[in-house]
DNA sequence: TAAAAATACTCCATAGGTATTTTAT
DNA sequence: ATAAAATACCTATGGAGTATTTTTA
């Protein structure tokens, strides 16, 4: 920078703190001591400085000691520069330290009710300070914020592979029938996929990444049936079933989101579908400390979680 | 300064502008160059700076490079902490080069009259951001000023030898008959003392320093009369002589001030005398450098009046 | 004459340079 | 294969120490 280059008439950081401190002790000796360098190593620092500005900054001889005019000039604006100083840094070590920033979070709804209040609630008694942003996307929207750097952290679905994106998986997401719980269905631990092909079924529309994990599934389970409605909202399924219009399948998760006291979940089996829910973040981009701690609550929070919800993902599931 | 003691995790300036430019260039080879340093030595002065605050500020590989969200929150911080500094320096300089600042005077009535509208004028065209400050006092009260700091000039005769005060002079000041331009005394050049035997005359207070001077010529001049009054401003001195009341003797300085085309002066001689008026400065401390260069417009304008009021000291004088 | 700043000299830590290696496209 | 960053190794400057001299009240 060229700011440099010229910058012969310009003093150091630590020489204003020498300068500084002399002006306050009103001794070299003191000063020297205060600075924690020798007495001569402060007399040189000083008219290095002196001759650097061009002008004496103290008048002084063995017994005396005092401030020029260019010195009592200079002094307030030092004090402002170092205090500046401190305060940047002291700004900038609350940001490594996670103490303060933005976490911008991009999150499948289901997620996002699920996971991310009690994350939050966790964060902020420790983080108080660090502000905290969520966008509700689904699928590749989420992969897309990451990727393109609108949010630090998405909690979705594995992205493709070979895309600059990187994943962890928290949560294992399967797939299971959604009955009332009066329903007879409801009187045994698990279905097969057949189960649809004997009563009426509603079902999430074509174009949810669900939906073509529940139309794989009854392809290999050699179900073809016809559902009586499809739905793009999740809690408009539960209204139906509620309604007893029929049953459906869900994922755990996205049925947890409806949180209806009326609805049951049955196991479904041959095949067992589940999908990864995790972290998304960018392959080649630092997180920010703020955001490293919010992942580590994450964890935390996914633990809890697992007896109710979670499994670890097994051979056979579609990720 | 204990500041420094903790100072492990904080910049220095030249690390500061090196992360800066390598945020600017986006490159290493480039900032290198800006900065006027070897590729590695930047590198490595990055990796300092990384280490010093525990964070990396860039991701980078051999081709690609940029800032990490530590490296985002850092940025503007770093900027607006090189423009204060930047700002400070560049004030500082003003002040150095006698550009800014402030030049506090005290002066004689007579001398602030006579001498400083010149030199405020063209001081004020070179200098016309330092802002000039006078106190008009008489005699002792200017030598205090200036020895207690509360002004960096003084315009007066000599301070007592010994005092901390250093004292340069500028004009002689000599005692002269003062009379209106018709009375027949103006027809001589030169009068003696005894002048004051032969006339009524007018005078100054006795508290004054001129009165002083006059007193002692008398004695040495033997010449014993009273005077009609004693009047403690010299205009008054000028209205007196000027009706006709009697003759005076002033000082030309004051006489000049009085600035009345009805009056005239002549020479005194047996003896002749005359005061030095002059620079006052403290012999301890330091000038502004706008102070200095106020006080070479001083000389310039003494100079100036050199024909008309002033003379070299000569033996002899009342200094 | 005593206390404090300035000087003289010596030393070493660090910032910088050159040559080379590693890495990612 | 190429271009850029990282590493290795060396050098030199300037900041800091100790011992000593100078200065002034």
């Amino acid at each position: 920078m060229e700011q440099f280059s010229s910058m012969q008439s310009r003093l150091n950081l630590q020489q204003l703190s020498a300068f500084l401190t002399l002006a306050d002790t009103g001794s070299f000796g003191d000063a020297a001591e205060a600075l924690g360098v020798s007495q001569p190593a402060l007399s040189r620092t000083i008219q290095q400085i002196e001759g650097k500005l061009g002008t004496r900054l103290f008048d002084r001889d063995t017994r005396k000691l005092r401030l020029t005019p260019a010195g009592e000039r200079l002094e307030p604006l030092a004090r402002r520069l170092m205090n500046e100083y401190q305060e940047v840094f002291a700004e900038f070590d609350d940001f490594v330290a996670g103490r303060q920033g933005v976490v911008r979070i991009a999150a499948f709804p289901s997620v996002a009710a699920l996971l991310l209040p009690g994350t939050i609630v966790s964060f902020r008694e420790r983080q108080p300070d660090v502000r905290i942003q969520i966008w509700e996307d689904v699928g590749r929207p989420v992969h897309k914020a990451v990727l393109e750097g609108r949010a630090d952290i998405g909690l979705s679905t594995p992205p493709p592979i070979s895309s600059d994106l990187r994943y962890r998986p928290l949560l294992r997401d399967e797939v299971v029938l959604v009955c009332r719980n009066d329903d007879m269905l409801a009187h045994r631990e698990e279905h097969d996929w057949s189960v649809f092909a004997t009563r009426a079924f509603v079902i999430l529309s074509p174009e949810t990444g669900l939906r073509a994990m529940i139309d794989g599934a009854m392809d290999e389970a050699g179900v073809a049936a016809e559902p009586l409605f499809n739905c793009k909202q999740p809690t408009t399924i539960g209204s139906l079933v509620n309604a007893g219009l029929g049953i459906s399948a869900l994922s755990r998760l996205t049925l947890a989101q409806l949180d209806s006291p009326t609805l049951a979940y049955r196991k479904l089996r041959n095949p067992t579908v589940a999908r990864s829910i995790g972290v998304v973040t960018h392959a080649a981009r630092s997180l920010s400390p703020a955001a490293k701690l919010f992942l580590k609550e994450l964890d935390a929070q996914a633990k809890l979680l697992a007896p109710s919800i979670n499994g670890q993902p097994q051979p056979g599931d579609v990720l």
